[in-house]
DNA sequence: GATGAATGAGTATTCATTCAT
DNA sequence: TATGAATGAATACTCATTCAT
């Protein structure tokens, strides 16, 4: 069989397991669900995992991974620091709506925790925050260096008040859904970081 | 025998059953290990509690009350919305020296999915997240009322940027341990939310 | 305390424990559920029956020692072997409208296939079995013997037919309840055996 | 797996659990029971079978249907009332002398009195019994019809006493074994009847 | 004697993984 | 490669019995 056609079929799998895993939980979710939902016979998806954990595992990696080289494309392709910024906010401030969001912030989070008590995945998984963090860290060192944004701000810390909101927004959002004001909760972080990035 | 005594057993096993859960997650920590963590019989456990569930849930539910009837306390001592912000701030500024906070952050926060799946626990839990918004909100709100804090701080969304921060920041805590810097990341928060509410 | 006192508590765990086995089958019914009905004690219980055999088994050889006693002495107080006979189809005739009647068929069709499977129980239940069946056969024989039934009868089948038809009848009565006729069978029953006792 | 495979796969399994049930009771047997003497697997049990109960309806059906089906086969076969009566005396005459008839009396008696507490059971038990009693009822309504039988017999009452003492007798004969005279019982059984059937 | 809390062996059921076809 | 039947260790929960008070 072609690699094409291999990397379809793992594909399929881990679609159909990140539903699974979305609706159900990693735990609760079985390899039974996962064979009814993507319609691949047990034997088959034993043929591309070695394990429910290797599933599970790839699975964030490749989700990860995609989310993170995405931001950084985006990134990339504005010049100043605000614009940067200014994307940054916006891509979650629209994400929300969708209900994909709020899966994927059970998934995701359920898989931190499961990290936490991994010691091989908790050191694949501090890399990746760090990643994230230096997003955000990094745009705030260029906007002072270029003078876009005040020399009082510590970057650092903007940086982790903004994954913070994110993810702990993300978490309440995930119960409360269409009763959770996502994009106003953006909207004033957005404001009172600009506070800072822009005192004097 | 006495109602004390079967108030101590149950709050013996509550507190096993959180170190279990705590140590390996809900899901994977079995009745087993409770029994022998605590060295109370299986036969004796479910005397207390019906299920794995329920322990799980009354955990929760016990540990929920104390911390916002602590929180709600130590508030009403308080007089100036000054002081009480401070105060909030300061909690959870100490709070994570302990290894103790990181246990029951992953605890809480499996907990919080787990509701997410359940209609009956979700209803309670979306009420609980409603009493620790309405704790800030109040205090700006208070604050902007007798002129401490500006008119034009939203306090509905600054609580929720509050707690956001607070739970995001616990859960990358709980992977990066000492090396988030979880106090420095209350104090920024607590300069910026600052900067709004002296604004003029 | 005194053997009266003593007796009577039996006497009230065997009562309760008889209604727990009606209602639920003695597999099914539990200790506690022989606790809550009875409002006496774990404990107590088995300062007064060994163990949850036991009692099914004491309940047991009560209610038919019981039973075969009254249907003799009853019988002895009768002259003629007509009349012995018509008092015989009458007490199951009569039996059946009560719903403790059915609740007894349970049990002690219950305990007869328990006992099927116990040698030393077996033993006892046989020894039982063939009481009854003379109880039927003596009317009979006696009846030959001094001219009111016909040579020809012959009273071990008839007996065993009688028997047959008083427990598969209160087998059948258990499930249809009042959909079962058994009055009607009852009397068709003696109609058919008097042909025999007065055949010529 | 071929529909046959799988066909003789679940006749294993609930022949082993009949034999087991027969053994010890279905209370008592164990599924370990079943995957010993099956020598099939646990997991494999539970692929064709969703529960312990599920097997012992299932059984019971399969038992029954097959029993009712060859009766109707063999009485259809039959011409006059007489013959047809004659066989179903000689079914039951016959039928005592294996010891599988012991078994099978005490999982169908079992069986009989667990449904007796089960509404969804108890109603598929009663037609079951109608349709048994309307068997011999049938026979016997013919009969009269055609002038074999009496017009004084009551159909519905014979064949109620008919299947009283057939239920009856083989409960009485698990118990006593070859000490019950099954055979004779029945004989006697058809003469009475005969007397009454032939009554002018 | 009475109480009811404690014990722990025993039970039905689940599910990740294996493997013959 | 794909299939899905088979495996059996693991798990939550039950309940007869014991025993300290």
């Amino acid at each position: 069989m072609s690699d094409d056609y291999k990397k379809n079929k793992k594909a399929l799998i881990l679609k159909s397991a990140f539903e699974c895993f979305a609706e159900k939980g990693f735990q609760v979710a079985t390899m039974e669900d996962i064979v009814k939902h993507s319609n691949i016979s047990k034997g088959a998806i034993y043929n591309y995992f070695s394990s429910k954990d290797e599933i599970y595992i790839e699975l964030m990696n490749e989700r990860t991974s995609e989310s993170i080289n995405k931001l950084r494309d985006e990134l990339g392709r504005l010049k100043t620091s605000n614009e940067k910024l200014e994307h940054l906010f916006n891509v979650y401030s629209d994400v929300n709506k969708t209900s994909d969001y709020v899966n994927a912030t059970r998934v995701h989070i359920e898989f931190w925790l499961y990290s936490t008590r991994k010691d091989d995945l908790r050191t694949i998984m501090i890399s990746r925050f760090n990643m994230y963090k230096d997003l955000f860290k990094t745009i705030i060192d260029e906007g002072i260096k270029n003078g876009e944004f005040s020399k009082k701000a510590n970057s650092e810390e903007l940086s982790l008040i903004f994954w913070g909101v994110i993810d702990g927004s993300s978490l309440h959002h995930a119960m409360l859904l269409e009763l959770f004001p996502f994009q106003n909760v953006i909207t004033e972080l957005k404001q009172i970081i600009y506070l800072k990035l822009k005192e004097k």
